[in-house]
DNA sequence: GCTTGCACATACCAACTAGTATGTATATCT
DNA sequence: AGATATACATACTAGTTGGTATGTGCAAGC
């Protein structure tokens, strides 16, 4: 066991403790020991529990929320059809135990961003970059005749982002993958209504 | 300063702590501190944090949501318009603070849906409460034919509540109320599709 | 005027929790 | 081989926090 795979392990975990208890409700002494580790290690590789937060965004949130977002940058295909597939993925690979526990981004923005100006700033460039670069493929897509042209792209950028995390939040609390499903499918509907 | 007084003064300052500490980040000593009282007042009034919790819930934050929903049943009008000027109300008073707090509902949903099933089964009632009035208001409307037949009034009243959610959701990470707005006025052109 | 019960106030505690101080085994470098 | 740094383990603490046990002023009822 070498040193990286120790840290990777503590922040892997202490990733589901969160998505599962939100932040406040992070115990650091629950996750050493489900870990089989002490307090000797965890503060070897982190400062404050503060420190563990943001490096949960910044190394596992951001990177898998913005995988996807990046490469519409090169992507070949219409913007629309990127989107929608995209979409289409996560709705299809969501399980009922993930939506019971919501989007880990949108968990941490609710709960986060009011008390913890740092934590705020992190989750804001997880969703500046989702926005942005969805914006920038809808406005390639409206150089290339593919997307109408007067859509308002940022505006359905933005809005793209907000039916994600609300359909994530309201399948939460109704605890249904089917509400999930069938907002996503709003989304996709609405999507399509600017293709050119 | 009568009893019931004291209940009221003490769940509306555990609303607004909740609001932005969120119930975990709620201290009951820096509200009575803050109120004056003492905790003998408090748990006087309250057999539990949950209980303070739950009260909340179902006094303050139900009444207050479900009082627009509720009224849809009764009132006269095209069901498209009246759903628009909600939500047109809803970005027209929206302050700053608002936003950056983010919406009560909301907030709780993120954070205690997963933790305590009471919360989860309380919050879900407003949430079906919302998204039930909105359906059966879109189905009179269809009826009436003001509302497009093929319209999936479930859906769209689903939909609706996901774009609030969403939207408040969005605009508290990058604290923009005109983000905000501009989610609204997507949501707004969205209703407007199924107008007959 | 005496009891009863409501509406609090005071003092206190047990449990937890982030964080620290210190020790130690092992690998690496010189 | 000795020095040094890394990667932890152990033991402890100071500050919180929800909750309780007990006391008290007071108004209403008898």
């Amino acid at each position: 066991m070498n040193a990286t795979d120790t840290r990777e392990r503590i922040l892997g975990r202490m990733f589901q403790d969160i998505h599962k208890n939100g932040f406040q409700g992070l115990r650091a002494d629950r996750v050493i020991a489900d870990l089989g580790i002490t307090k000797g290690a965890l503060y070897h590789y982190f400062p404050s529990k503060d420190a563990i937060g943001l490096a949960v965004i910044a190394e596992i949130i951001e990177p898998s929320y913005l995988a996807f977002f990046r490469s519409l940058e090169h992507a070949k295909g219409h913007p629309i059809d990127l989107l929608k597939d995209h979409l289409q993925e996560l709705a299809d690979k969501a399980t009922p135990d993930e939506i019971y526990l919501g989007c880990p981004l949108n968990n941490l923005v609710q709960e986060m961003s009011p008390l913890n100006e740092d934590f705020r700033q992190r989750l804001k460039v997880v969703m500046d970059g989702m926005i942005h670069c969805t914006t920038r493929a809808l406005e390639r897509g409206v150089a290339q005749g593919q997307v109408k042209a007067d859509a308002d792209c940022a505006a359905v950028a933005s809005f793209m982002a907000a039916g994600i995390e609300g359909a994530y939040s309201v399948a939460k609390v109704l605890k249904s993958l089917s509400s999930f499903h069938r907002n996503m499918q709003q989304l996709l509907n609405y999507l399509e209504l600017f293709r050119a």
